[in-house]
DNA sequence: TCTATGATGATACTCGTATGTCAATGAGAA
DNA sequence: TTCTCATTGACATACGAGTATCATCATAGA
């Protein structure tokens, strides 16, 4: 069989079944008003023909496309990769699809991508973190489906907000610390740059430290580069490990490096937490399964990402959101590493 | 400002600038049949206005979308993120997106993904391995743009295969265990049905086994099931090692349950290699960071995402390719577990 | 025989972008 | 003055799915 290569569309179907454009368009929208044997028989000649409805041509005229963009800083850290697959499963078992973007932590890129999904008619939109370009506040204001910021809580939310309180989350980590003995605690942070979750961290350290009436040495806030390595953090952890007075505790604000600072103190034979704690924040898979399993904050990534979807399908529903602001809260996994 | 929540059109521009819809439409498709002052009153307009192109529209008159469709099993392995990432790089550089469908390793869902990129007319389409449903592979051969099958190399490609020998890669890793002396080895494995991937790994240990006249044990083949994971393979590992007669080599096919192995092992006080040697295959970023640097082979997910773009991308120029099978190779990572 | 009902068809139009074929205008060159 | 060319416009049409508005035909029941 020569594969045929031409895209066959509804008239074609009509043709090949030797019934009218609107019959076969009927026996799919409305089928209750066409004769079973005749919508038995569109079935069979689309089956034979091997006919995909155009989603292009359905969405002009339904201005409804049937998917929902998502942009995520990166792929590559299973945090945002949980959160995407949960979202992505919970929209599939609606029969929509997810346009994906990657930002790289750019907010041009974010823009970008936005800017796309509006192209392509997404339904609704959903971006990680509240930090935008002017343009792209203004892009994600103006448009008419429903738009979700996640990651974080803000007041400033555009539309609808679900995350949890990275400020809060660092406060709680910071006080255990402190509540544990630790005095001199470091800070490493990603960079803060276009990061609002970032940012809400170190205020939150910075705020439980100033509570308790300690003092933050300069030398002691630390930012890794994006994006966060297993490699990084154990180079930073040595570096400052190797100074004449070393913190007591390290409080990592993403997981990958704090798992290398454990892997590089193992190695080079510091104790933890006896010779210094370690703190992280995202509790990977493997956290929990370290030589010193890690004290850390556990995200719920999979349940925004489904939460998110959950919300866009009601307000695609036409439902009231009365809950513009969503907590998902966080766990502080207290384990051996601090 | 209230905002506007209506789509801003063409036609609209045209009006706002007070010139013909034509006019507009050339300055954006043949900028050169229009005079500059007209120009740039009309990319005012745009401006003002926050005028998006609609890419349905566009797309159904130029039948072309400007999107890829990807399959991938899983988000939350490193390696298909990899993979991802590098393919929706190279597609961004040139203005492309890309469509993600995630299969959880079923074929079912690979085919309604493919289906899905069909009808919204996706210019290519990249699907991970060679194993489809009977229905997916037609519409995969009749479809009219390029169609990529990767991480792995066999004969009966549809149409471009991209990735490396997974025969091969099991091959070199069996004999370099044998080699090394070990002799009583097990190969634990992701699950092998749909998986074209785990069946040739499985067929090459079987082949390098019998080519050194090596017996396999029946209870020495085992699987954990998908998705893999850290803690299915500490499980599993205990289980063997507590065996009359444990193994003195474990091939993982997966890399997290061959982690996960090492773990329990250190836990539970298990010399590796002395005790046991492991040996993984995927080589994620903390292998060879662990306490016992893991011997793996290391596949080159990144440029298998990046060569797939390029290749497509060739295609879609209608450039001809005249490797249609493209190797990409994998390396051995000899370290300390084995 | 008349009518109600069910099933199907013909025609025209929409959605937003894009193009092909003329036509009209004005400015500058021959 | 006449010709040419650059610029802009008018009109028609395409892309594929889908709807609105009649129209047509056959059959079953009154």
């Amino acid at each position: 069989m020569a594969p045929d290569r031409q895209k066959v569309t509804l008239k074609d179907v009509s043709k090949a079944a030797g019934l009218s454009l609107i019959t076969v368009s009927r026996a799919l929208r409305q089928p209750e008003t066409v004769h079973a044997d005749t919508r038995a028989k569109i079935h069979r000649t689309i089956e034979e023909l091997g006919y995909v409805p155009n989603l292009a041509a359905r969405s002009l005229k339904s201005q409804r496309s049937g998917m929902v963009g998502v942009v995520v800083p990166v792929l590559t850290s299973s945090l945002f990769a949980d959160f995407a697959e949960g979202f992505a499963s919970v929209l599939r078992s609606h029969g929509m699809q997810m346009l994906m973007g990657v930002s790289e932590r750019s907010v041009d890129h974010e823009h970008e991508a936005v800017r796309t999904f509006i192209a392509r008619q997404a339904d609704a939109i959903v971006v990680t973190g509240f930090t935008h370009t002017d343009a792209c506040r203004t892009l994600l204001t103006k448009f008419a489906g429903p738009v979700v910021e996640t990651w974080n809580l803000r007041p400033e939310a555009v539309d609808i907000a679900i995350g949890y309180s990275n400020f809060d989350a660092a406060v709680d980590m910071t006080r255990y610390l402190i509540g544990k003995g630790y005095r001199d605690i470091a800070l490493v942070g990603g960079a803060f740059e276009n990061n609002d979750q970032a940012t809400d961290r170190h205020a939150g350290f910075l705020h439980a430290m100033r509570g308790a009436g300690l003092p933050v040495r300069d030398e002691n806030v630390l930012a890794v580069p994006n994006p966060t390595t297993i490699q990084s953090g154990g180079a930073l952890m040595m570096s400052l490990m190797n100074r004449p007075d070393p913190p007591d505790a390290v409080f990592f604000q993403a997981e990958l490096p704090a798992q290398g600072a454990m892997m590089a103190c193992l190695s080079n034979g510091i104790d933890i937490p006896g010779d210094v704690a370690i703190a992280g924040f995202g509790d990977l898979s493997l956290s929990a399964l370290l030589p010193v399993p890690m004290t850390t904050v556990r995200i719920r990534s999979s349940e925004i990402g489904r939460r998110a979807a959950d919300v866009v399908l009601a307000r695609l529903r036409g439902e009231d959101i009365d809950d513009t602001a969503q907590d998902i809260g966080y766990d502080l996994m207290i384990r051996k590493s601090a």
